[in-house]
DNA sequence: ACCTATGTTATCGC
DNA sequence: GGCGATAACATAGG
């Protein structure tokens, strides 16, 4: 699930649910998870203080906590961030699980283990150490042209740069793409203006419907392209089929007859 | 046994 | 240094 849209739907979740109550008790069911931090730290800076605000940078989720600290969450591809009550059974393939004074409890859930927890001073710096580039929606129109002209690479490996634009993963940008109505393949470097103006407009779009939709894809335009990610499937625009090519590494699927 | 999967990182070769 | 390809991480499902 997480991109863009899903950890902003994570964001808005835990900041409706989980803030300004002390933090009672912090489980760590499964430690590989922490980065830079033990299990022990992780309750000892956090049990008793509270979460007291949020922000999020492409697909890093922070929390601030009240002493100065800042949770930092990344869920990999499978992660997930729930709030239930802690009469509950928490749900498999929970990792860390933190309850909260009047018995909510936030839970990271992870099937792969592939995401991160952990506490920083500083969440900028961490940023910096992550090498994280700006936030998808804060790069405005010239800035991306300025990308796009600075790589020969293809145009989707440069969207999921997370270093050149921090954000999107492989099916939203998949997504933009269709939308923009550009080969995935095409080198960054060769996209003119009016093209990175569509790119640039498209990746707005498409994300702000997304986090509109709580990037439930159910609720995501019948149109789009992430309903018919298969090989051969009729293109949703209703020109030719989906292909399925590899690039940057992942599989790409888009229309040869729409996209150029 | 094989392939696939919403992410990231290290390594090798050009 | 940039870029593509590949494997690795860990787990599940087809």
């Amino acid at each position: 699930m997480p991109e863009l849209p899903d950890v902003e739907v994570y964001r808005r979740r835990l900041a409706h649910g989980a803030l300004r109550r002390p933090v009672d008790e912090v489980r760590v069911h499964d430690a590989t998870l922490l980065e830079g931090v033990t299990a022990e730290a992780l309750a000892t800076r956090m049990v008793g203080r509270r979460l007291t605000g949020t922000a999020r940078r492409g697909k890093h989720l922070f929390a601030r906590v009240s002493g100065g600290d800042h949770l930092v969450l990344h869920f990999g591809m499978t992660g997930v961030l729930l709030t239930d009550d802690v009469e509950e059974e928490p749900p498999r393939h929970t990792r860390v699980a933190w309850t909260l004074r009047g018995g909510t409890r936030l839970l990271f859930v992870n099937q792969r283990k592939l995401g991160h927890v952990a506490l920083t001073g500083d969440a900028d710096d961490y940023c910096r150490r992550h090498d994280l580039g700006p936030d998808a929606l804060d790069v405005d129109g010239p800035a991306l042209r300025r990308l796009l002209g600075g790589h020969r690479g293809s145009v989707k490996a440069l969207l999921m740069d997370q270093s050149a634009i921090a954000g999107l993963g492989n099916i939203y940008t998949d997504e933009v793409l269709f939308h923009a109505r550009l080969d995935p393949r095409r080198p960054a470097d060769g996209i003119d203006v009016r093209e990175a103006a569509r790119v640039h407009r498209q990746l707005h779009r498409v994300v702000r419907v997304a986090v509109d939709a709580g990037a439930d894809p159910a609720r995501l335009p019948r149109g789009w392209l992430l309903h018919a990610r298969e090989q051969g499937a009729p293109c949703p625009r209703g020109n030719g089929e989906v292909a399925r090519v590899r690039v940057g590494g992942r599989s790409t699927y888009f229309c040869r007859a729409c996209q150029s």
